[in-house]
RNA sequence: GCCCCCAUCGUCCAACGGCUAGGACACCACUCUUUCAAGGUGGAGAUAGGGGUUCGAUUCCCCUUGGGGGUACCA
């Protein structure tokens, strides 16, 4: 599993990142100091694939890396065994590809680090910054229920805190088994939160906390610390969640003698019902919406708008931009909830916005595949698709401007080199709603464009379409909306014209012939 | 129970303590008499409540309410 993603991408450079860098990089004293030499983390555990919270959060990591031209690290927290598994790693991994967010250390992974976590918590001991904690789980358990009981809630009382040293260590000697506790000090923890601003956590607040297990095993907290300040962490930016864990890490730091981090605490995802975002809420692996048909750039540039704004209105950016305008100082406290309904928009305009060189493989892909599930022969059922990349390339350009999802991009291309079309429903019904009169209309229509040897000028195919309604004393309308059902089978198009002219000669004439008789089928039947 | 965080249109974001609280998505209407899932124009729509401070609070302080997180020999 080690090196899985040990690719190293190019480092983003834009001088001009750095120099603006400097005035808007969130305005603590200290971060001048600190952005010389930048290093984030993401740290997801792998019980679960990459949902698009934690995606999030590793953006905004990796903004913050790349804006300052730091470095950016993953770490898998794999120390719980029992639900950390390879596969959950592998499609964090793939997710954070997906997204683009290229690692420049690790991944690392936490279950490594354990004698280092061990050594750290004996070295807490020797200092005197934890002691011995003899009382058994089911003690402590016991005594919790009992608190709760009483109205009260239970913090541990320190009681093996106060034992003799000499009788703690004795009894140690004697094989009694212990857990290794931190002595938390009165006093109020207080730090700079990038994000929050000051922060306070008031003395006695806090209780005496485990970081030695009695088997012997580090507790998160202690291996986050050890970690973080093994990998010279210089800014830990995570979900809201750990806000509660954080004057507990200061504490770990200052008794091991490391430097303290910056903090920012990136407020969590909700779901359209206001609450976390969860299962309930359908799709929350990032992989999902790939599969669904969104870009890397729109989810990235979604996510990056969740919690965030570069102070203007600009909504649409490319990564390279979102780079250019990100600033950890304008992330916000609050939570946001997640709408699908924006992804989608912008989506859409990042499809708009790409070439259509990078959208064709997708299109390739998912016509292909449409056509394995009918058990048709991808080849067959749309010729040249993939023999003549320039006239896919000139039609993706022709449609990309509507659709939002890459399969909706693909129905839209289909037509242009389907063998036939399947007619939607909906379009049937609501512009093919007389049969006898549109088939005369499209009959006429097929006999006025064959006088035509090719299909090269917009205008003279625009003339025909038009010179046709007036000669048949209906509305354009009335010839081109059911055209349009006939050529694309769909209600939506671009421009007609443009259609008529992209489709070609030989199509057009053949789409028409078949819809006249499905329409006259339609007429005989009724 | 205790500790911490959060609070501007339905949603995502703006607003040095100072113009009629602005933009985007969604919605509605109109328009493009060529469709809409595209474009354009317009509309409706918010400072949670109550107290202060101030000449003046979305903005600062306090309380209430609501939401979230923590309070583990989980991460």
């Amino acid at each position: 599993m080690r090196g899985i993603l040990s690719v190293v991408h190019p480092r983003w450079n834009d001088p001009r990142a750095s120099a603006r860098g400097r005035a808007e990089f969130g305005g603590f004293p200290e971060e001048e100091e600190r952005r010389l030499a930048v290093r984030v983390r993401f740290a997801p555990s792998p019980t679960g694939f990459l949902h698009v919270g934690g995606a999030r959060t590793a953006l905004f990591n990796w903004l913050y890396a790349r804006r300052a031209g730091g470095v950016f690290l993953l770490r898998v927290e794999d120390t719980d065994r029992a639900r950390s598994r390879p596969e959950h790693t592998r499609a964090i991994l793939e997710g954070l590809a997906w997204l683009g967010l290229d690692v420049d250390e690790g991944p690392v992974f936490q279950a490594d680090g354990v004698e280092r976590h061990r050594r750290d918590a004996l070295h807490l001991l020797d200092q005197g910054a934890a002691y011995r904690c003899f009382c058994s789980a089911g003690e402590l358990a016991a005594r919790r229920e009992e608190a709760k009981r009483a109205g009260a809630g239970y913090g541990y009382d320190g009681r093996c805190g106060r034992l003799d040293p000499a009788v703690s260590r004795a009894r140690a000697d004697a094989g009694e088994p212990f857990a290794l506790r931190v002595r938390v000090p009165e006093a109020a923890i207080e730090w700079e939160d990038m994000i929050h601003g000051p922060m306070s956590f008031p003395a006695g607040s806090i209780d005496d906390f485990i970081v030695l297990r009695s088997d012997g095993t580090p507790v998160y907290n202690l291996a986050v610390v050890s970690d973080d300040a093994e990998a010279g962490i210089t800014h830990v930016i995570r979900g809201d969640d750990h806000l509660s864990n954080t004057p507990k890490q200061i504490l770990l730091y200052r008794a091991l003698g490391r430097p303290l981090p910056a903090f920012g605490h990136v407020p969590l995802i909700l779901g359209p019902d206001g609450k976390r975002l969860s299962k309930r809420h359908g799709a929350l692996s990032v992989l999902a919406y790939r599969d669904d048909g969104y870009l890397p750039a729109g989810m990235v540039n979604f996510l990056a708008l969740l919690g965030w704004s570069p102070g203007d209105d600009r909504e649409v950016f490319d990564v390279g931009g979102l780079i250019g305008a990100f600033s950890i100082g304008r992330v916000l406290k609050k939570s946001a909830v997640f709408d699908l309904e924006k992804l989608g928009w912008l989506n859409g305009r990042h499809i708009a916005d790409a070439p259509a060189a990078d959208l064709a493989a997708a299109v390739v892909e998912i016509l292909g595949r449409w056509a394995r599930e009918e058990g048709r022969d991808p080849a067959g059922s749309h010729p040249g698709l993939q023999t003549s990349p320039e006239r896919l390339a000139r039609i993706i350009d022709l449609v990309k401007g509507r659709p939002r999802t890459l399969p909706a991009l693909a129905r839209q291309v289909a037509p242009f080199f389907a063998v036939s079309v399947r007619y939607d429903e909906d379009a049937v019904k609501r512009f093919w709603k007389r049969p006898e009169e549109t088939a005369f209309h499209l009959r006429r229509l097929a006999e006025r464009l064959a006088g035509e040897a090719v299909f090269r000028d917009v205008e003279t195919l625009e003339s025909e379409v038009r010179g046709l309604a007036a000669e048949l004393e209906v509305g354009a309308g009335r010839i081109i909306n059911p055209l349009r059902v006939a050529l694309m089978g769909q209600g939506v198009s671009p421009g007609i014209f443009e259609v008529l002219e992209a489709m070609g000669r030989e199509r057009v004439l053949a789409r028409l012939g078949a819809a006249v008789r499905f329409l006259e089928a339609r007429v005989a039947t009724a």
